[in-house]
DNA sequence: TCTAATGTCTACAGCGGCTGTAGAGGCAAG
DNA sequence: CTTGCCTCTACAGCCGCTGTAGACATTAGA
């Protein structure tokens, strides 16, 4: 049927909404589109599944250049699944790593919450356990040098 | 002792990069420190502790806007610890979340890996489950109207 | 004391992935 | 013809920083 629609109803159809379709048009990750004589973009069924697919690539998680990766041997034939399925197993590994990342952190907040029932804040748990910088580390992404610190005391 | 240091040393002891103590005075979260003849920033103890008690926050995935009210609430004296207990509890539940989106990320990314083992591209089951927008619906924050898709087909 | 290496300063641009705004023009129904 | 929605462009803003450029300050070693 190639029906064409105008990038209200591509957005409706896609369910991407119309400045992020215009947005990925400056960026390149979709081709710019035909136009009507009044210069309004016309969208067909090609362009809406595209949408599509990269709608749910992002709430998987995907980054845009990884879905740019993705688009790019999709188009070129003949390419094995090898690449695509390595693009997948990096994300795979990104999520269980903000996952460990999440749980690590909810372990301590829950710890915090626990510990504070009320009353002054200066006996506050949540507040010494924010304060107390030296335990409970979460994450240290390297590059920074600890040293001499100040102890605990008032924030 | 009260020791003072510069902004270097500063940023080692409480494991907050130059730049970004120097953003956080930017934009108010800590007060401007006092300066050497030559401009250069002092910081004393207090402030270090402020800036790891920041730090820690931040780990804890607190926003900025949380921590703000966090530091004032420590600062107006005789308030008590409920909207302390408040913020964290919010924070948990905020972190729960985003566990739960992310374990139903895992398990979709894990069902298309498993399933793609090498082959043809058009084959792939990371590209179909990617392209079959129908199922799978990750998350959907609403305010998006789905209707009339153009069905199945290449990206 | 001089020099070289660091450290620090300000101001502003850029990151990702959009979202929001302003002001103008297009289009279909009543 | 009006009303009301749709679309257009261009640009600023969101968060939480990070990076850059070019100038001045401080410190360690010869």
């Amino acid at each position: 049927m190639a029906r064409t629609r105008t990038i209200g109803r591509a957005s409706k159809d896609a369910g991407v909404k119309i400045t992020t379709i215009r947005y990925y048009e400056s960026i390149g990750l979709i081709p710019a589109p035909d136009r009507t004589v009044s210069g309004q973009r016309v969208y067909d069924d090609a362009a809406v599944r595209r949408l599509a697919f990269i709608r749910h690539a992002r709430e998987l998680g995907f980054p845009v250049p990884a879905i740019r990766e993705l688009i790019d041997l999709q188009t070129q034939p003949g390419n094995d699944c090898e690449a695509v399925d390595e693009i997948a197993r990096r994300q795979l590994a990104d999520v269980r790593e903000r996952m460990r990342q999440l749980r690590a952190l909810e372990k301590e907040l829950k710890r915090m919450a626990a510990v504070c029932a009320g009353g002054e804040i200066a006996a506050c748990a949540v507040m010494e356990s924010l304060s107390d910088h030296e335990n409970c580390r979460v994450r240290n992404h390297g590059n920074v040098r600890y040293s001499s610190s100040p102890g605990a005391g008032t924030v």
